[in-house]
DNA sequence: AACCCTTTGAAGGGG
DNA sequence: CCCCTTCAAAGGGTT
């Protein structure tokens, strides 16, 4: 069992992941080649500065007209997410956010009823709400993060709290607990949750005063008024995400899992009715099941009615249906996904999966390390939480289940030329618009820690420890498509890190996913194609970095010095396949 | 309808 | 111990 202390413990291997920028190396080399495409990634860098500029500042309005006619549901609640992760983030970088009421309160997930492991389309995974709570209760094992367990104060959260931190010293390690509830219907928001903002048609919390908002992303109104408010600003625009869990407490429909105090206590007695609202609709107050658990009988439940929880898991049908699916627990970039896809494509015209999560590939290597230690512990606890609610459960269980999997593309099978392996050469990258957008995102103002003492100073920050500023790069030059390990901390497992790795496996090396290029439509210069137009290969590396990631001091330090590192030591290998 | 694509990270099995 | 595979999210695109 993995212990939960504050961190410290396991570093997960929030440390090495850090940076890799593996494939910058092989791109820089490539520019060189290419004086040419160089010339015209100039070119294409103002324009694409230009054009975030203006993207980002029409994307405000656009935003904001648009918001209000999609519909608020998934789609709008990942937004939501990502602000709010935006404010926990300034919160704890003691940032620009003010939001001085409830500082302390790290964000909680709360599952809805439908959880976001679900695969159902229907009941989107997506939603997660986050709710404030006083981090370290979760973090506790068992006993002792419980003590309020036995006593839930309903509706006090300062009862909770009895240190009250300040927001700049709140712990980075933030943990959220996942869970989802997208598959709520607006329902009335619990009226102790800030009222009187709430709009009345929508029942979304509002924001009085949007000047209040941070000027650096565009807000949608609904984002806007969640964050706006204190408390408000936890739940995502529509209040019902807020209630995922029954008053009546979570009694997990799986019948294996004895729900460990820990959990209980997270669940009913952090939730409690005060706090949690029941369910507007006929949410099952049976009782919610952990995020990861698909019943077989939802995912074959089109439409959004059902209910799941009211059909035990266990007496359901086959023995197929006696195992409902359980999903893995999402990794921190899996999280960090989530969070920021919706801004990603709010930023940008770029609807393709594949080419946001290149660019929150990006960013994500762009994120300081503090940012990422928190997606690391909050990762760290979502797998936590999960072992404790599932703990037969085993990754390899759902192996088979997507039944996919025919890749049939092997990376030294094949060698080359099949039509299909040609994806590599392939970049989804925005043609138009890097989307990645500087500012507007997150900006630069969220790096900028205020107190990054506090941050690293956290158990979370494990990694931190590290010279990674010291020298990041030292793993620059492997290309090898996974490399992150490489830098990992010391007690994780790499040992061998810093020892050549490359040349471990020397077919494998570019086995899969690593492109290093990205294409740039060249010519285009009003033209707009969503439809990713590949007409040119650039190194991803030459775009100035405030086209893939948000500008901030230390990344550009940190790119910098990624970049020196690249140009004083060209990569010597190009493992892209040439053909 | 199912799968692909793309990203990173975790987990597990095999050598 | 290292390498490889699979899956997690997501949604337009492809088959």
């Amino acid at each position: 069992m993995p212990q939960l202390n504050g961190g410290g413990g396991d570093d997960l291997g929030a440390n090495d992941e850090m940076i890799s920028f593996k494939d910058e190396g092989e791109q820089e080399e490539k520019i060189s080649e290419n004086v040419s495409a160089e010339r015209d990634l100039d070119d294409v860098k103002s324009s694409l500065v230009n054009e975030s500029e203006n993207n980002s500042s029409s994307s405000d309005s656009e935003q904001a007209e648009r918001r209000p006619q999609t519909r608020p549901d998934s789609e709008s609640y990942e937004k939501t997410r990502d602000y709010f992760s935006e404010a926990l983030r300034r919160q704890q970088d003691g940032g620009f956010f003010k939001s001085p009421h409830y500082p302390g309160y790290p964000f909680l997930m709360i599952p809805d009823l439908t959880n976001p492991y679900l695969s159902n389309g229907s009941l989107s995974p997506s939603a997660r709400t986050y709710l404030q709570m006083k981090w370290p209760l979760l973090d506790v094992p068992g006993s002792a993060g419980l003590k309020d367990s036995r006593s839930p104060t309903p509706g006090h959260l300062s009862n909770k709290v009895p240190v009250v931190q300040h927001a700049h010293h709140v712990h980075p390690l933030t943990p959220l607990i996942t869970y989802s509830n997208e598959h709520f219907s607006p329902g009335t928001p619990p009226s102790h949750l800030s009222p009187e903002i709430l709009d009345p048609k929508t029942g979304i919390p509002r924001t009085p005063h949007p000047s209040e908002l941070s000027p650096y992303y565009p807000l949608s109104p609904g984002a806007v008024g969640s964050i706006a408010h204190p408390l408000s600003w936890l739940m995502p625009q529509q209040g019902q995400h807020m209630y995922s869990i029954p008053p009546g407490g979570f009694r997990h429909p799986y019948p294996a899992l004895a729900m460990n105090p820990s959990m209980s206590s997270l669940v009913s007695s952090r939730f409690s009715p005060h706090m949690v609202t029941p369910p507007p609709h006929s949410l099952h107050q049976t009782g919610i099941p952990h995020p990861a658990i698909v019943s077989p009988a939802i995912k074959q439940e089109p439409s959004g009615d059902i209910n799941p929880l009211s059909k035990s898991p266990v007496p359901a049908k086959k023995e197929e249906d006696k195992k409902p699916h359980i999903k893995k627990p999402l990794n921190a970039f899996m999280l960090y996904m989530k969070e920021m896809r919706a801004k990603v494509v709010a930023e940008c015209t770029l609807k393709e999966s594949a080419a946001i999560n290149q660019i929150l590939g990006r960013r994500w290597h762009s994120l300081s390390r503090e940012e990422q230690a928190k997606y690391y512990e909050l990762a760290r606890k979502e797998r936590q939480l999960h072992s404790q609610l599932y703990p037969g459960w085993s990754a390899r269980d759902n192996y088979g289940k997507r039944k996919k999997r025919k890749r049939e593309n092997k990376p030294d099978s094949k060698p080359e030329g099949k039509g299909p392996s040609k994806k590599q050469c392939v970049q989804y990258l925005p043609s138009e618009k890097m989307c990645d957008s500087p500012a507007s995102s997150h900006g630069s103002m969220l790096d900028s820690p205020a107190t990054p003492s506090a941050a690293l100073a956290s158990p979370a920050a494990p990694a931190a420890t590290h010279s990674e500023q010291a020298q990041p790069l030292s793993l620059t030059t492997k290309p090898e498509g996974r490399m992150q390990h490489h830098f990992s901390i010391p007690g994780k497992a790499s040992g061998s890190t810093s020892s050549s790795s490359s040349s471990s496996s020397s077919s494998s090396s570019t086995s899969s996913s690593s492109q290093p290029t990205i294409s740039i439509p060249v010519g285009t210069s009003g033209s707009q194609s969503n439809t990713p137009i590949l007409t040119r290969p650039i190194p991803f590396t030459s775009l100035h970095p405030s086209m893939l990631s948000p500008p901030s001091p230390f990344h550009q330090a940190a790119l910098h010095s990624h970049h020196a590192l690249f140009q004083s030591q060209p990569l010597s290998l190009v493992t892209k396949p040439t053909e």
